[in-house]
DNA sequence: TCTGGGGTCCTAGGACCC
DNA sequence: TCTGGGGTCCTAGGACCC
């Protein structure tokens, strides 16, 4: 039985909801319709283009991209930051409407979700219903989707990214050949900057140069990507539209710093910071992790990552810290640093693990839980350990950003 | 005034075991 | 003398996505 499935899409999801918000608060522009972006802060190197309005587009200005480039392609750009607070709510409010169509929906990133609707039409053509809810949308939250219809995720994310703003798209199987065949194969879902050029050099310039080629030399040449790609490239996709998310299988902190850093002293307050955050979250979502990563990016972009397994998994600040302190230690070379993450890796389920007395800390877990019931009332930054105090700046607000 | 931060998945190579 | 072969686990790095 053919399945129906529809991907949704916000339309320059970050400066659409901006302008949203600014617009309800008083603001007499919309920013979407002026040359316009949102944007990182340059001051703390984080200056990067986050969304752009379709006037900004016309002038050349890419998502990525330093804001120092973007200004020198349009002088009038005006620059808004980011506020994750608002996205998630236009995100929460969107996922709600959407949640009345089907309860087999799929939420994908911040602005976007796959819905099946194969056991949900109740009669209704799937194509009526992609309209509705982009008409829907329009009119209740005041901002705008794409809708792609298909008999698969993959073939309906594809159709969602065709003629934009506002647009329903269909791509069925019958479809690919006309519609998606003819695209460059660098606009086919997970073919990205470093595969084009291997790709171009084989002659391979669209989707359906790929799509014909055969498939056991892709899978010589490319390994299981090969065997990706050449089945999206033929529309096929069999994986199931997700209803809810299972657990996070990592969780990660970084943060670029405002200066290079050359000090072991300096870099470990970082950590400390970025520690509290990732424990802080495990026991949130009531993991514990068995590995520590810790990844350091020099002033000329060259990354670099260590880990390390823990004898028992934990969810503890301290742990985590000692281990991540130990790390540092080894990996570091004395060389400026630009960027430092922290991530916890391998997660259980706390509830799901038999905890021998030997790593139950008890003490140091009722500590961490009254500095955790503390932050959940209060906000994260009501509370630091001491050698916290000097890098609360670098990492102030980051804990807002986190995307779901 | 140049380049974010959150993730997932895959691979190659080394250590180690039988 | 001439140094297997399969399997698992771990690590570092790199690809991709939004």
């Amino acid at each position: 039985m053919e399945r129906q499935i529809l991907h949704v899409d916000v339309n320059n999801a970050f400066l659409s909801w901006t302008a949203v918000y600014m617009l309800k608060n008083g603001y007499h522009t919309d920013i979407r319709k002026i040359p316009s972006i949102i944007g990182g802060d340059e001051e703390r190197r984080s200056g990067i283009v986050l969304a752009k309005s379709p006037i900004a587009k016309k002038f050349g200005i890419v998502t990525g991209e330093p804001i120092y480039f973007a200004r020198k392609k349009c002088n009038k750009l005006e620059v808004f930051p980011v506020n994750f607070e608002v996205f998630n709510k236009y995100s929460n409010d969107l996922f709600k409407l959407l949640s009345e169509y089907t309860d087999k929906i799929e939420r994908f990133s911040i602005d976007e979700c796959f819905l099946d609707l194969t056991h949900y039409l109740r009669g209704r053509k799937l194509i009526d219903v992609a309209y509705e809810i982009n008409k829907r949308v329009e009119k209740e939250l005041k901002f705008t989707v794409n809708v792609g219809v298909s008999s698969n995720k993959l073939l309906a994310k594809m159709a969602s990214d065709f003629e934009k703003p506002n647009k329903v798209h269909t791509l069925y199987e019958y479809e690919i050949e006309d519609k998606m065949w003819p695209l460059p194969v660098s606009e086919l879902f997970m073919i990205g900057r470093k595969t084009v050029p291997k790709l171009y050099n084989l002659g391979i310039k669209t989707i359906g140069d790929l799509a014909k080629l055969d498939k056991d030399f892709l899978i010589k040449r490319f390994g299981k990507f090969g065997i990706m790609m050449w089945n999206y490239a033929n529309g096929i996709d069999d994986s199931e539209v997700e209803e809810r998310k299972e657990d996070p299988k990592s969780i990660g902190n970084s943060v670029t710093l405002p200066k290079d850093v050359n000090s072991i002293e300096e870099l470990e307050k970082i950590v400390l910071a970025l520690c509290e955050q990732v424990s802080f979250r495990l026991r949130k979502h009531n993991l514990i992790a068995n590995t520590v990563n810790v990844q350091l990016r020099t002033k000329d972009f060259k990354d670099y990552s260590h880990q390390k397994q823990l004898k028992f998994s934990t969810s503890s600040t301290k742990e985590i810290l000692e281990t991540a302190k130990e790390i540092l230690k080894e990996m570091y070379k004395n060389e400026p640093i630009r960027l430092v993450g922290v991530r916890a890796d391998n997660l259980e389920d706390k509830n799901e693990v038999q905890l021998s007395i030997f790593k139950n800390d008890e003490k140091q877990d009722k500590i961490d839980s009254v500095l955790d019931n503390i932050k959940t009332k209060y906000g994260y930054n009501s509370i630091t350990r001491a050698g916290k105090l000097d890098v609360e700046n670098i990492v102030k607000g980051k804990e807002k950003k986190n995307q779901l």
